[in-house]
DNA sequence: TACATTTATAAGAATTACTTATATAATTAG
DNA sequence: CTAATTATATAAGTAATTCTTATAAATGTA
């Protein structure tokens, strides 16, 4: 024997030991042969160098010292044992949390039934989401401060992995007392030279929205735009799960060339997942095309990427 | 590969290469070589199914779940190792207890200086001293209650083991204005036939105490006893060490024949001291014979059991 | 693109742990 | 009190594991 090192298999041994009073029981309860009983307590006792159970053929006693031993043995392996298998439990989806950036108007119309399937399939996994724009969605999983993202591309990063969802389509939306209300149909981004256009995170970089020139109007948060549009400031062109269906002031018609915002799943390439991410990406993966019909959106086309 | 037991090994290695974020570097400081961490590693993440450690040849970061489970690592390692250290501390009588019965007679009279020297040799382990009459010592003993006793027997037991200690001499004691104060030096036993006898627990077993015939008078209790000598009772018979020295109103001679009783350490034959009450009991064993000197008492002589 | 560095893999060596066989000790029954 | 029974201890050999050495593959940097 060079060195001898103590493992949690010596206490485990010690604890079956002291609880059946017998080397052969023990052996038993353990599926091994007494001898390995007999050594692994000798190398117990000889390491920390105190008796631990009193023995004789015939009875097997913890000593003081043993006795006091007995119920830090258990709790050691008890804390082990659940240790261990709170991470396999982790593995097998069965706790964990996952934590999602993403864009407002996904989080709103998409999410709730997705969340929904998620929480039935996976009841011990929790779900913690984070509104923001595409920018702070892109941000968020740079800084490792989520598991993953959902929206689309601000700036094509290296650092991270797009998938695409699907395709949301832009329209013009504008009061229901604008004169475009008047007719229906699609309508030419040419048209909206003489309109006042309110300007958001989404329209901004569009090449088609740039062609309009300059707009006087700025609003980059959704909420405070769909004011304006309600008090009928103007016309802006939305994804269409940013529009809500049931207001009674807006309408919207659909654009010509149709234009479409890709939505993605924003991972970061050297991350690996949870597994509690994992089932949740493939709920959502699942669940898209039921969406996708639902909402009347359109499957992802080409992978903006670089 | 049978079944593979993930035992704190693999846990001590993962919390090595967290911290230093190199298997190498972890290899150096747990004296093994890399392949064995990777080796470690690698069964531990198959073994929870989980992957804990995201590396490339370049940089080694744990995945969320193995952040995660570095503080759990962490703590199971520590509480083990202080559980055994603990466990060798007691061995090496670094911390531990001990608990003594012993008759008050030795308590007050013997054991002060004694355990003053115990508690500057072994300054981690706490005393515990309960006083008693014979009887009650040699059943605290037999139940366990304490890690050895100190007085004489009782009735002897085959459980137990004596180990003489010294020899006390029993003295006549008596009040300072009794006649017997008058003259000086050993008295019969004989003598004591005209005498008012105040037996205790310690006379009334004895053959030359029975000669007498019955006494009227019997105190148990050796306070109460001393009580009723110095209101000139009686006389009574005790061991030196039970006679207070700087009592103004009591006298004692010495008798003849001369009566000792045998003091012993009181243990159970089949138990294992505890490191602590070993040494405890080395500690008397060695100041034993300057405390003999100090009381003027005498070595035993031979040893009463059967 | 090549170099330096780090992890992964494969095979063999050393160590550790277990099993079988047997000895030794302690209680119980006769 | 002796023998039988039952339990732990010891010894030796075998199986399993955990290392090490040697080498390959991969990553990031110059």
């Amino acid at each position: 024997m060079k060195y001898l090192n103590i493992t949690l298999r010596h206490l485990r041994t010690f604890v079956i030991v002291a609880r059946y009073g017998s080397f052969n029981r023990a052996a038993e309860e353990l599926s091994r042969t007494q001898p390995a009983i007999t050594l692994a307590i000798k190398q117990l006792e000889e390491f920390v160098g105190i008796k631990l159970l009193d023995r004789t053929t015939r009875r097997v006693v913890p000593t003081a010292e043993g006795e006091n031993f007995i119920p830090v043995a258990e709790r050691l392996v008890r804390d082990f044992d659940t240790a261990i298998s709170d991470l396999k439990a982790t593995a097998e989806r069965r706790i964990g949390n996952v934590s999602i950036a993403i864009v407002p108007s996904v989080a709103t119309q998409l999410l709730p039934p997705i969340v929904k399937t998620f929480s039935i399939n996976y009841p011990g996994i929790n779900l913690l989401l984070s509104d923001g724009t595409a920018r702070a969605v892109q941000q968020k999983v740079e800084r490792n401060e989520v598991d993953f993202g959902i929206g689309s591309i601000w700036q094509p990063s290296s650092l991270l992995k797009y998938t695409p969802l699907f395709a949301d389509k832009l329209e013009l939306v504008f009061h229901r007392d604008h004169y475009l209300s008047e007719s229906d149909g699609p309508i030419s981004w040419d048209a909206l030279h003489e309109e006042t256009f309110l300007d958001s995170g989404i329209t901004k970089s569009m090449r088609a929205r740039q062609a309009l020139g300059q707009s006087k109007f700025d609003f980059p948060n959704i909420t405070t735009l769909l004011a304006m549009l309600r008090s009928n400031l103007g016309v802006s062109v939305l994804p269409s799960l940013a529009i809500p269906t049931a207001d009674p002031d807006l309408r919207s018609r659909a654009l010509i060339p149709s234009e479409k915002r890709n939505i993605h799943l924003i991972t970061r390439n050297d991350w690996t997942l949870s597994p509690a991410a994992q089932a949740m990406i493939e709920t959502i993966m699942n669940e898209i095309p039921a969406q996708i019909a639902a909402l009347g959106l359109s499957p992802s086309q080409d992978i903006e990427s670089d």
